[in-house]
DNA sequence: GGGAATTAAAAGTACTACTTTTACGTCACA
DNA sequence: TGTGACGTAAAAGTAGTACTTTTAATTCCC
């Protein structure tokens, strides 16, 4: 229905996390693994390794004579890129996306600052590559490709940080702007300011001029949070 | 050996992921379920189980004919508590310890700032009686005291700024300020410039200066750094 | 009416048999 | 000698069954 997948267990779990972080069922609802293994045509064993993976996620929780319950929303890994990807894919996007554009707002210009200090010769000319590559194809309906520098830009520079904790950010900074635009204005351009800043950041970076480097990048979430203000509600 | 652990399960899982999260098998290794199971004296569908968890962790990687291979931390879900929890009982926890608390600098102060936005009276209060209880303990050896209201403390700040993945961070914060305390300097007491900081920013919240609570809380982070430079290679 | 004993429901565990994928070695052919 | 088709076996994947353990809920006794 939702994914063919290959190996039942992948299906059975995309089906399962993507219906429970949907909030298809509402937390405190209790699932039976013999129920489960019989609706999805599985075996228990199968369905027992799903729950298993659902619980490390903190999205249920199994026990004796109960069953598996519905956790509520605050006890989710929300940090899992799975589980990110999940809810992306649900209906509470807008919420979703807003957190995230947030969370981006606080952490990449601190991680844009330690690039400049951090950012190898090779980090730096892919940086500014891909500043060019967006500026390149900023205007005529090239969304896509825009985007893919846009991701790789991003990418780079928490990466280029030093840091593991925010390098780690960059799947989630890839789902959101996915996620950003293939959801509304797929027909427009991005926004020239945007797109400057980026070059600016590139620069900064090369430059070695960290405090530049944060003060851009703080000015781009602050641009992308607007932008979400403007066309979500 | 590591947790007597209610369960099979939780036993392996807890076993097997502080052995691969410490490092002990190197990325590539290759595991086979057949020997695991004999290894802890276990059926396989347990270790079956525990492998697909520490495969959603993206610790390792399990593939037909060849085995479970243990992948490279750079796939590592770092986000999720339980690595985290391992990570930094093992052997890397100072380089680990310094990623969070870079992250938390960078998070902790544009989540004061929103919470002096939305923090709740309730949220006010509590925010103003941890940090009263941070300065009673401050003095006389009383750090685990200390500990619980410092970890309550940023717990709230982190709910109180109304956004989902800051408040996922409570528990991270959790685990560096505890790691923190039982690690390095359990004997001496607290910097009490940042006791006095504290108090501020519970000011700063309740008096709805945003501004303020987030320099006040850059603040913070700043010398936690500082004081990590000062105590670690 | 409250607390102890009983029951049964559901997850947890084990084991066994079978299927499916696929790395690797073999062999034929160019 | 190299290259591709082919076969084989090794390991994970799946299924099913039987049994154990925990524990919520009911019953029953005082």
């Amino acid at each position: 229905m939702t994914t063919p997948a290959q190996g039942l267990h992948s299906h059975v779990l995309a089906t399962l996390g993507l219906a429970i972080t949907a909030g298809e069922y509402p937390p405190g609802t209790v699932l039976r693994t013999d129920e489960l293994a019989q609706r999805f045509d599985v075996s228990r064993t199968v369905v027992r390794e799903v729950v298993r993976v659902l619980e490390s996620m903190h999205l249920v929780e199994s026990r004796r004579r109960v069953g598996v319950t519905v956790l509520p929303t605050a006890s989710w890994n929300v940090y899992d890129p799975q589980v990110i990807r999940w809810r992306l894919a649900g209906a509470d996007r807008p919420r979703q996306l807003r957190s995230l554009t947030v969370l981006r707002s606080a952490v990449e210009p601190v991680a844009a600052g330690l690039a400049a200090e951090n950012a190898t010769p090779e980090q730096c000319r892919e940086l500014t590559e891909h500043a060019l590559g967006m500026v390149a194809t900023s205007r005529g309906r090239r969304l896509e490709e825009y985007l893919v520098h846009d991701i790789a830009f991003h990418r780079v520079v928490l990466n280029a940080s030093g840091n593991e904790m925010f390098a780690r950010l960059g799947d989630v900074v890839a789902e959101v702007l996915t996620g950003r635009t293939h959801h509304h204005v797929m027909f427009e351009d991005p926004d020239p300011a945007a797109v400057t800043l980026h070059v600016q950041v590139a620069e900064a970076v090369r430059e070695r001029d960290a405090a530049r480097a944060e003060e851009l990048t703080r000015q781009i979430a602050v641009g992308a949070l607007q932008e979400l203000d403007v066309l979500a509600p």
